[in-house]
DNA sequence: GTTGTTAGGATACGACTGTATCCATTCCGG
DNA sequence: CCGGAATGGATACAGTCGTATCCTAACAAC
């Protein structure tokens, strides 16, 4: 199969393949060589479709936010009958928990890109760009209900979207770790919804 | 100086100079040649002073924990003069939150372990002590606040703990990378622990 | 059919890794 | 004062890394 090969799906195997080493043996542990073998295919392919290792980074992470993305809008459109503020937050949040094996993995392989993008301003720059689309994206549906009035007047939407975030992303941690199971983590982001928008109704 | 050295002394020296580059650079540029020239030694000393590289990151690890509770009982003794229980959870919480330049470095190194241990168990057994223990101690001073009858009695100790901890995690991450000010994080921890023990005392 | 571009196999390069070994100091105890 | 242990400098080893190069198939267009 020499000619006429598609390049964005062989790109999308190989960076799946390292998806897969980052997931399950850490970011440390993926090289070009061991993306290869992963993916079955020889180390020049790997080179072929990437000019860098750089390159097959950064796609690992784009590929990451829209699969996490898809999984937000996957929820939004189950939900979509009942498509109360309430239940766009639990949509979006249930999205950020592990809460399958294929969810769990991406979560791990997200959580050692966020670790990298700590220390390599390259990947940071790609990498912030869902977690701010989804802090603004709630902020805003936080925004119209409290127009709405449908919660109380005196809380400022920015900071109680900052604090749902940061606890999924903390619990997300803590289920990884196994720490706590998906569903004691579940419990405790419904309690906090409960406050914010008074108890859930049936 | 041939014999007679504080071998002790020596491992701290190396050791901090591990978690100087873990926290700047990441724990992936952690290399025994790299210690050696942080900590102005050959690379012989190190290997003279840990059998292992493993050893070497234990030790790191361990020493970032030690370094942790020392904040926290720094932070307790400052605050003894009032020790609430509510007190009691704003030292705990706010000696997690990087609130100096130092306890900045700590927390990326810390979380450049958290990374690593997902993948590693060895590093995982060192790691999981800390958190476990904090989230006891805070758990048995909630139940206690209950008994006592300082708070709500229907909301569950361990979860409350539980959910507050993740928070101060999940903050601790968007404020290492710059999403955040220490300030607000600050601000919606307290606005958490209003929340759980009603407002704050002046 | 020839030509030229695309796709990939094979191999090599220099840098860096953790670890091991050899050897020279320096000092303590006898 | 002298033998032996403690300390560490210098160097080497076998792997692995990202990247580069060389060369050969296979097919499209002419």
């Amino acid at each position: 199969m020499p000619r006429q090969v598609d390049h964005d799906e062989r790109r999308r195997q190989l960076t799946e393949a390292l998806l897969r080493i980052a997931s399950t043996r850490g970011l440390q542990a993926v090289s070009m060589r061991e993306i290869a073998a992963e993916a079955g295919v020889s180390l020049r392919v790997v080179q072929y479709y990437f000019t860098n290792k750089q390159a097959l980074l950064e796609s690992g992470l784009t590929e990451l936010g829209a699969r996490m993305d898809r999984r937000v809008k996957q929820r939004a459109a189950a939900a979509a009958d009942e498509l109360t503020p309430r239940g766009v937050f639990a949509a979006v949040l249930g999205a950020i928990l592990p809460f399958d094996e294929q969810s769990e993995l991406d979560s791990m392989a997200w959580t050692a890109y966020y670790t990298a993008a700590l220390t390599d301003p390259a990947l940071a720059a790609v990498g912030v760009t869902l977690p701010n689309a989804l802090e603004n994206f709630l902020t805003a549906r936080l925004t119209a209900a409290q127009q709405a009035g449908d919660i109380d007047p005196d809380r400022d939407p920015r900071t109680e979207v900052a604090g749902l975030l940061a606890l999924a992303n903390g619990l997300t941690s803590s289920v990884l770790s196994r720490q706590r199971s998906h569903a004691a983590a579940t419990e405790i982001i419904d309690y906090h919804l409960d406050r914010l928008f008074g108890p859930a109704a049936a």
